[in-house]
DNA sequence: CACGTCACGGTTGAG
DNA sequence: GACTCAACCGTGACG
């Protein structure tokens, strides 16, 4: 498996069918668009396809972060029982309700926020299919947590992004200059499991991302399989409380030998992510060293990530950092949120371990 | 020519 | 433990 390079594109660059890019590459497009430089440029240099460019700069502008999506697995579901429950509860008091009548008030009530609230469509199947004769009464003895319901994820899933920290603040201002703004800086990928993984595992992720890209790069020392990042993926989510979840990730391996290699410098950025690209094979290992920067440099314009922020040539030392990085997260466990500044900081702290001290 | 979009074939992981 | 299914992926092609 570990030797499952990937596919040759048009433009010469080698991927993974089905797998994200490297985070390292996801990274040096935003670098790179943001240092003004154009998309099909950006997709000639670092050989991936114009579609794809569009898209991780198309989401990057949206969300702020560069990370792919949470791939595979479930989400978590709305139709949760006390989801039904209430469904029920209505459509007993009012039997001519309608499921979009039902839908407003579940969200009146708090039973959902406008994040895991079920469509009308879902209301109306579980009229039918759960619901079907009201007459059956319901022994769910009521009850009433109005809110706190058990929905063991919702409260993850409430807020996908909301969190102010976010891609909104971040990512917007940002993308424009290429100034000082760490182009990715943690922000949550997308709405649903990304968006709580990183919710609190945020710091951790971040961290363990540079950690990763980091260590990567500095592939000499050891031999940082990118396991850490791994599942961070979505995992994250469910287990997101806590680091067991990480832990557990952690354990879960990954051979993603150094897509990030020639990135090294770029480790701070790597913050951009909030978390780790998902399992990459190695696939991108061999090759991607190559596929990074297949003929030239991609550092082209002298590194322009090296220039950015902080002191970016982190590589530290990669397992220790690991370490490092988890007791962080501990630490970080306390406060899921981050703000950039925390994270920057953070970032820093790469470079200089001390924060993490 | 640049770029947004989407079908396609693929992977992943919760259930 | 195998399977299902919905989510995501990047490519490549179209407009």
């Amino acid at each position: 498996m570990e030797q499952a390079y990937g596919e040759v594109n048009q433009l010469g660059g080698v991927f993974v069918n089905g797998r994200p890019l490297p985070n390292a590459i996801r990274l040096r497009i935003v670098e790179l668009a943001q240092l003004g430089i154009r998309p099909c440029d950006i997709s000639r240099q670092l050989r991936v396809s114009h579609g794809c460019v569009s898209k991780i700069l198309a989401r990057y502008n949206e969300t702020g972060s560069i990370l792919p999506g949470a791939i595979g697995g479930s989400k978590p579901r709305v139709t949760t029982p006390n989801v039904v429950k209430h469904i029920r509860e209505y459509k007993q008091s009012d039997p001519g309700i309608f499921a979009w009548e039902i839908r407003d008030r579940l969200l009146a009530d708090n039973v959902c926020d406008k994040y895991n609230v079920p469509s009308v469509s879902s209301i109306s199947r579980i009229l039918r299919n759960k619901i079907g004769n009201l007459s059956q009464p319901s022994q769910y003895e009521s009850s009433k947590q109005p809110t706190s319901q058990a929905l063991p994820y919702n409260h993850i899933y409430q807020y996908p992004y909301p969190n102010p920290i976010s891609p909104g603040s971040a990512k917007v201002g940002s993308h424009h200059h290429g100034v000082h703004m760490p182009p990715g800086h943690v922000s949550i990928a997308r709405s649903w499991p990304s968006a709580h993984s990183v919710n609190n595992i945020l710091g951790i992720r971040t961290f363990m991302e540079q950690t990763g890209a980091i260590t990567s790069a500095d592939g000499a020392v050891y031999s940082p399989k990118m396991e850490e990042w791994t599942s961070v993926n979505r995992t994250g989510f469910p287990t997101t409380q806590n680091i067991n979840g990480i832990e557990k990730s952690v354990e879960t391996d990954i051979k993603y030998p150094q897509a990030a290699s020639s990135l090294s410098t770029v480790g701070g950025f790597v913050q951009a992510c909030a978390y780790p690209s998902t399992n990459q094979y190695g696939v991108y290992g061999g090759p991607g060293a190559g596929y990074v920067t297949p003929g030239h440099h991609w550092q082209t314009q002298g590194s322009p990530l090296a220039h950015h922020g902080p002191g970016v040539t982190v590589h530290g030392g990669d397992m220790t950092f690991k370490h490092q990085v988890r007791e962080v997260m501990n630490r970080k466990q306390s406060s899921p949120i981050i703000k950039h500044q925390d994270t920057l900081s953070s970032v820093h702290g790469i470079s200089i371990p001390a924060s993490s001290t």
